[in-house]
DNA sequence: GTTTTCCCATGACAAATGTCCTGGTTCCAC
DNA sequence: GTGGAACCAGGACATTTGTCATGGGAAAAC
């Protein structure tokens, strides 16, 4: 018997993807929840096989509880909405056993389990080939921070205040993702980082 | 039988649901689709009682087909995964019978399918103070337009070119806009005007 | 037939943004 | 211990953005 646990925030999707795995003879779904916070506590009370997590979470990412579940010997199925290059690169150097985008039909997901559960590693080919092409994130530390710091359309003024910086240095960062994203202006420099999963 | 057609674009999530419909008694699936241009198609070759359509589709939105699908004859109940107060109101406008969050347990579903074929109205109460709070949209239809094409990050003289204004023309509408949303700039005022689904 | 609203457009001005330069610190690698 | 990279900061400058005043045309509302 496999023993899943299933973090994602989707009410719905959960409880589908619960039920739906809970149907299947070999695999019982032992936990559930919907808090990115919750997931190592969880996972530590049910001791699942295997976690299934997706990206995008309240509270903490699904991709911080991916080496921290691995070291407690438990395999990760990263699920996600948005097929980005970074996210697949962070799952797979935190020691994600695998990688599936909910775009796809439903069996694959018993069937990834099944294989990831056996000791394969699961990544769908075409966002390997452009996580490969798109290279790592050319951005260092805080040029990340004022990006991500940009994105909901903040001053030059408020990024400082939040980031305890000064204005000239918060634009210089600016400036200098700009330059490496090749892009016109903060916002698509913000946009393209965060489709590529570098914040 | 209630016959039910589906529109969601994510494969997994689309998948579930249909299997999880099929195995109620006094329901059955009639038709599948992911694509936002293919609802009406679709919907007149299954001829269902009901449809289900999330709002945001590749093509076309969820939205644009209610009013059509209502002229068919066919109930709409929309599901988001955003509760948008602006898609709510469009929603409700258009002749929907239900507006539902995808956060919410997939009980919820089914029985609401059976509350609108049994022709009550199903709402989120939340939501619906939220829509009526907030109020309809105070943005003209260029100011829509143009906020819309300010939202990945284009400077005035792309937007301008993209919708063969001027660039004054340009500047005044996003200035309009800025105002009315009580924002401090462009990029602030697309977000809101996204997040309260007028866009 | 007048008022209102929306649309388009200009010009002028202040403010914010992006670029480039300089120079300082720390830390790591070779 | 030297070089490189990341970090912080300041100043100067051109460009872009946002605001405001003004005015004309079209359509709908009264």
């Amino acid at each position: 018997m496999i023993r899943v646990m299933i973090a994602e925030d989707q009410g719905m999707m959960r409880d589908a993807l619960a039920l739906l795995l809970g149907m299947e003879d070999d695999i019982e779904v032992v936990a559930q929840t919907g808090d990115g916070e919750a997931i190592l506590g969880v996972a530590r009370e049910a001791r699942p096989d295997i976690a299934l997590l997706d990206v995008e979470l309240p509270g903490r990412s699904g991709l911080d509880a991916v080496a921290e579940l691995r070291r407690g010997g438990v395999a990760v199925l990263v699920l996600t909405t948005f097929a980005r290059p970074g996210y697949l690169r962070r799952a797979m150097e935190s020691g994600a056993a695998g990688f599936l985008v909910k775009d796809g039909p439903v069996e694959e997901l018993a069937a990834a389990i099944r294989r990831v559960v056996a000791g394969e590693r699961i990544v769908d080919p075409a966002l390997a080939a452009a996580a490969l092409t798109a290279g790592p994130s050319p951005l260092t530390g805080r040029e990340r921070d004022v990006l991500a710091a940009a994105l909901d359309g903040a001053a030059v003024a408020d990024i400082a205040a939040r980031l305890h910086l000064s204005e000239s240095t918060v634009r210089n960062h600016l400036s200098a993702a700009i330059g490496k994203t090749r892009t016109r202006n903060r916002i698509e420099a913000a946009q393209l980082a965060r489709d590529n999963g570098w914040l």
